[in-house]
DNA sequence: ATGAAAGCGCTAACAG
DNA sequence: CTGTTAGCGCTTTCAT
C-alpha cells in the first residue's frame, strides 16, 4: 500500500492531472468531464486509497480548512466542554480544529496566535486571557476572522459570545437573599477579567438594591494559583468573628468545591450556618453533600455559535465583525443554598 | 502591516532567498554566513513581523511537526487531562497537537485517522475505540509513528500506553472484602474494550481468590449510549430480593456517580447498607456524600509517557515499535467503601 | 472535454 | 560565504 499521488493516477490512466484534480473535487460536470472518465477516476482513486496532501492542497489555495482554538486551560471541563462541541460543529462546516492552551498566560497567548496564524488557520476561536488588547486589535486590523468566547475586550469590537455574568451573578445573589440570608460574601479570583468583575458587580448591585450594606470585608479575591491556600485564610475571615457571612457567592465552579472543602474543615454546617452558591459548576454537583446550587453556562451554545460566527465570516467575507452575543445562564437551585 | 514573505525580505536585504531561509532555521552559522547578515536578516524580520508559511515550509520538508491525538471524547474529564499533558509535553518537543473526538465509533475513528494523516501529522497518539484493528495494522505496517493510549489492541504489538486495569479492579475488590462486604456486585459498560474486560477480570479473580461464590447476576453491563436509564433498572436488581449486594464496584468515574444517584433515590444508605468504589474519578469525588473511594489513573503519566515514545519514534527511524507501558492506578479510599 | 504550464512559499543541493 | 535552481503536491488559467 504505497503512497499514491495525483499525478501517479494521471499517468496510470493516461489523463492530465487537471482532470483528474477537477474530478476528485466534485468539479467534473461543471468542467464537463465525461461522466465515464470521471467513474475511472474515482474508482481507481478508491481502489488505491488516494489521499490528497492537505498541506500542498491548502499552499495552493491559500488556506487549510482549520480553526485554530485558544482556551486558558483545556483541562478544565468548562473549556473541554465547550471545545468538544466547538469541534463537533466546525466538522459539520468541514473544518478541523487544533487547540492549544495559553494557561492564563498573555505571552504564551501570543506566541499561540502566532504560532496558528503560520499554520495557516483560517479562523482563531479564542478564550482570551484578555491581556493582549494589542494582539487582538491587530487580529481585527488585519481583517483575520476571529471570534472571542467567554471573555471580551470590552474596549474592542470584535465578535464575542459570552454569557450575562453580571444577570447570573446577580440572580444568584437575589436568591440567596430571598432565602433569609443577610450577610453574603463574595469569594472570586484575583483578577482584570471582565467577567469576574461582571460577576462582582451583580453580586455587589444585589446587594445594594435589597437595602443590604455592602461590606468590602465580606469580599475576597484570591490568587489564581495558589487559590487552594488562599482559600483557607479567606474562609477563615469569613466565619470567625463578630461579622461572620451567612452565605458565600462563588464566582467559579473550582472555588465553590475548594470554598465547600474548608468550610467543612472548619465544621461549619452547609446550610444551615452558611449557604453557597456557584457560577458554574462541575459534573457531580447534585451530588456532593450538600448538593451545589449553581448558575450553569451554556457550553453548548456558546460553541455552536462561535463556529457559526466564525464560518460566516470566513466564507462570507463581507460580514460585518461585530456580532455579539451574550447568553443567559441557568440557575439550579439545591440544597446548598437552603432548604 | 502587509504580510511579508522570505523572497521580500530576501529583495529588501538584497540577499538571496538561500541565506534568508538558512538564517531563520538558525543554520546562519553552520553555513558560515557573516554575524552582521545574520543580524540585518534577523532584525528585518522582527521589525516587519515576519511569519514562515507553515503549509509550504511542511511541503517543502515533507512534515509539518504536528502530532494528531484522537480521543473517544474530549469532554470527558479524563480525556481532557490527558489531551492537556499531551498538549503540554509536545510543545517542549516542539508539536503542536491537533485533535478529534471519535465519539466510541469506529468509522469515525477511521475518517479521522485517514483526515489526519491527509493533513501530513507526523504522528499520531489514539485512544481507540478498540474496533479498527485493520486501521492499526495498516498504520503499522505502513511504518508510520503512532502511540495508543488508554486502549490498545491485545493482537496486535504497537507502542502503547496503558494502566494495569486488571490490577485496580483487584485491588479495588480486595479492599471491599477486606471491609467485610460479602456479597459484591459489578457495574460496567457493554463493551468488548479490554480495558473493561480486565477490570471485570481482575474483581473476578478477587472474588474467587477469596472464596467468595461468584454470581453473574451480581454484574450488570450497561450499553454506554444508554446507560443513565439502565443504571436504574441495575440498581433496582441489585438492592431489591434475597441476593442484594452490600457492595458495588464501578468500573468507571460516571458510571459510578450515576450509580450513587441511584442508589439514593432508592433510598440505600452508603455506604452502611451498600458500599461503593469507582474506578478512576472525577474532580468532586471528595466533596461527594459519602466520598466516593476511586482508583485513580495517573493522566498526566500516560500523557507525557505516549508522547515521549512518540517523538523518538519520529526523530528516530530505528526505534523499535512495541514500547509497552502499563502504569500502576492509585487507590483512593475515602467513605463511600465503608468507615 | 482535456492538457500544458505556471505558481503557492519554502527548503536544499550544488555551483560558484 | 552567497546565489541559482529545482522541486514538494496540488490548483487553475488558458489554450486546444
Amino acid at each position: 500500500m504505497k503512497k499514491i499521488f495525483l499525478k501517479d493516477i494521471a499517468n496510470e490512466l493516461n489523463l492530465s492531472k487537471t482532470a483528474v484534480s477537477l474530478v476528485l473535487n466534485n468539479r467534473g460536470d461543471e468542467n464537463k468531464i465525461s461522466k465515464n472518465t470521471q467513474k475511472r477516476i474515482l474508482e481507481f482513486a478508491q481502489k488505491h486509497n488516494y489521499r490528497p496532501n492537505q498541506m500542498a492542497r491548502g499552499l495552493s489555495l491559500g488556506k487549510s480548512e482549520t480553526i485554530g482554538l485558544i482556551v486558558p486551560n483545556i483541562s478544565d471541563i468548562f473549556y473541554a466542554k465547550i471545545a468538544s462541541h466547538i469541534e463537533y460543529k466546525a466538522k459539520e462546516f468541514g473544518y478541523n480544529v487544533v487547540f492549544s492552551s495559553s494557561n492564563e498566560d498573555a505571552q504564551t497567548e501570543h506566541e499561540l496566535i502566532s504560532s496558528m496564524l503560520n499554520r495557516q488557520v483560517d479562523g482563531l476561536i479564542i478564550a482570551s486571557t484578555q491581556k493582549n488588547q494589542n494582539e487582538i486589535l491587530k487580529l481585527k486590523k488585519s481583517n483575520f476572522p476571529f471570534v472571542l468566547i467567554d471573555r471580551h475586550y470590552p474596549d474592542i469590537k470584535t465578535n464575542y459570545v459570552i454569557v450575562d455574568n453580571f444577570g447570573g451573578a446577580k440572580q444568584m445573589t437575589e436568591h440567596l437573599i430571598g432565602q433569609g440570608r443577610t450577610t453574603i460574601g463574595l469569594i472570586s479570583i484575583k483578577s482584570e477579567l471582565d467577567a469576574m468583575l461582571q460577576r462582582k458587580l451583580g453580586y455587589q448591585v444585589a446587594i445594594k438594591d435589597n437595602g443590604m450594606t455592602p461590606n468590602s470585608r465580606a469580599i475576597k479575591e484570591l490568587n489564581f494559583f495558589d487559590y487552594q491556600s488562599e482559600m483557607k485564610k479567606a474562609i477563615k475571615a469569613m466565619v470567625t468573628g463578630a461579622k461572620s457571612v451567612d452565605a458565600i457567592v462563588f464566582t467559579t465552579h473550582y472555588l465553590a468545591a475548594s470554598g465547600l472543602r474548608e468550610l467543612r474543615s472548619f465544621g461549619i454546617d452547609v446550610p444551615r450556618e452558611v449557604a453557597i452558591i456557584s457560577f458554574d459548576e462541575l459534573g457531580a454537583f447534585d451530588l456532593v453533600d450538600p448538593p451545589i446550587s449553581a448558575s450553569r453556562q451554556p457550553v453548548k451554545d456558546i460553541g455552536n455559535i462561535a463556529v457559526e460566527i466564525l464560518v460566516n465570516q470566513m466564507e462570507d467575507k463581507n460580514e460585518k465583525i461585530d456580532n455579539k452575543r451574550v447568553l443567559k445562564t441557568e440557575l439550579l437551585i439545591r440544597k446548598s443554598c437552603g432548604v
